[in-house]
DNA sequence: GGGCTGAATAATATCGATAATTTCGGCTGA
DNA sequence: TCAGCCGAAATTATCGATATTATTCAGCCC
């Protein structure tokens, strides 16, 4: 009988490889623009060439990478027009989602959202107290909480669309806090929303939704 | 010196099996739910693992096929259930997207709308009198105008939602088509939006658009 | 007789090597 | 001086073969 082991590492390579190499493009290990050599890569990851390939090729049709064809793949660059238009994209489907989400709501949704702040706000921001140094368990309990909220939209293809876009401004932010690290008050922001959603209120709801992604941009930018 | 060869004659192997792969699943030749093995495609297409593998990542990542971790990948299977959410989410995004694409409206985005069904109703839709035979010219400018209608909206990803939602829903009509051939007189409906569009009156066109969808959607649950 | 074990079988996933393409530097000729 | 054109070097794309993993099915035990 062989040991037991974690689900991620009976996973093919494939699978396994495209894991670790999206996140590293998401957490910008590997920076915009950057070629993506099979050979480096091939080296990085420690496997063979086939592995490499099927995870960029995914990513490529995810818009994490761009494939040249016959000229292999580079990060897809970032830009300050792309992440406005990111943004807005994003304030106009997630409205979309959340307005769908409460006019659909139900106790359970409700119950759900509730939770998943209260989660939220008991997990601290940052590891450290002085600097900035990202918890990993804040980061997935926040995108847990902004999933929830919209979980209740009625289309998976619209959530999905939700979770591509909170993705890819994840990547932004993440290329932000490199650059410069601004403290800033999230909890509120989500409170906010949150009180409108159990209020059922849905303008309000949006509104709050908006602003947050707006001052999340904002901020991006303005880190440069 | 040698031939001058079509540009999808020289893309590399990958591409262009992605795209006869895609193309085969869109059309419906591979049926839904059926076992995509590498080796039977392998066969089928002419080329090594290789280029199929990685079309089928593409495709996996595009959700026409699934990709059962070590157990091979199969068609995306179909379902009343997906269809209906597939519409409904239609309906919303492009909603979406048409409000935004005349909120930003310009005189050249206007004449490029009407210079797509313009040429969208100068070409039959089908190639025979009697019955249905698909003209693939039709069904490009068709696809070319419904992105025209959008493709002022501002946002590259919205743009790309609805590019992925008219190519699913083009998968179901096929589907249907298969079944039962249902005449029908689209090109009523289209004028409708275009002259909305025209007229400026935003509500008028996204409930000309709603129906138009909804139309669709009603007659390839009826088809069975 | 039913359910389980475990080898045989059939796939998939992966590798190492080869073929094909692009890139780059130096050369030539205007 | 510079554009254009070879070739060499580097890299990508692809193949054929191997290693791994699921699946099947016959034989066995309870």
């Amino acid at each position: 009988m062989t040991t037991e082991l974690a689900p991620e590492s009976v996973a093919s390579l494939t699978l396994s490889t495209y894991e670790r190499l999206r996140a590293d493009v998401l957490s910008g290990t590997w920076t915009p623009g950057l070629k993506l050599g099979i050979e480096s890569l091939r080296e990085h990851y420690g496997t063979g060439a086939t592995p490499i390939r099927e995870a960029l090729n995914r990513l490529a049709a995810e818009g994490w990478v761009q494939h040249m064809d016959q000229r292999g793949f580079v990060v897809t660059p970032v830009s300050e027009e792309a992440l406005r238009e990111l943004a807005k994209t994003r304030v106009w489907v997630e409205t979309l989602a959340l307005t769908q989400a409460m006019q659909a709501s139900t106790p359970e949704w409700e119950e759900k959202v509730v939770l998943a702040l209260h989660r939220l706000s008991k997990t601290p921001r940052s590891l450290s107290q002085e600097n900035y140094l990202e918890n990993p368990a804040w980061e997935k309990l926040h995108r847990e909480f902004h999933l929830a909220l919209l979980s209740n939209c009625g289309s998976r293809w619209l959530l999905g669309f939700c979770e591509q876009l909170y993705d890819q401004a994840y990547r932004y932010r993440q290329l932000a806090m490199k650059t410069a690290y601004k403290r800033r008050d999230e909890s509120d922001e989500h409170k906010q929303v949150v009180d409108a959603v159990v209020a059922g209120n849905l303008a309000a709801a949006c509104a709050a939704l908006t602003h947050h992604y707006e001052k999340t941009a904002q901020i991006i930018l303005s880190a440069h």
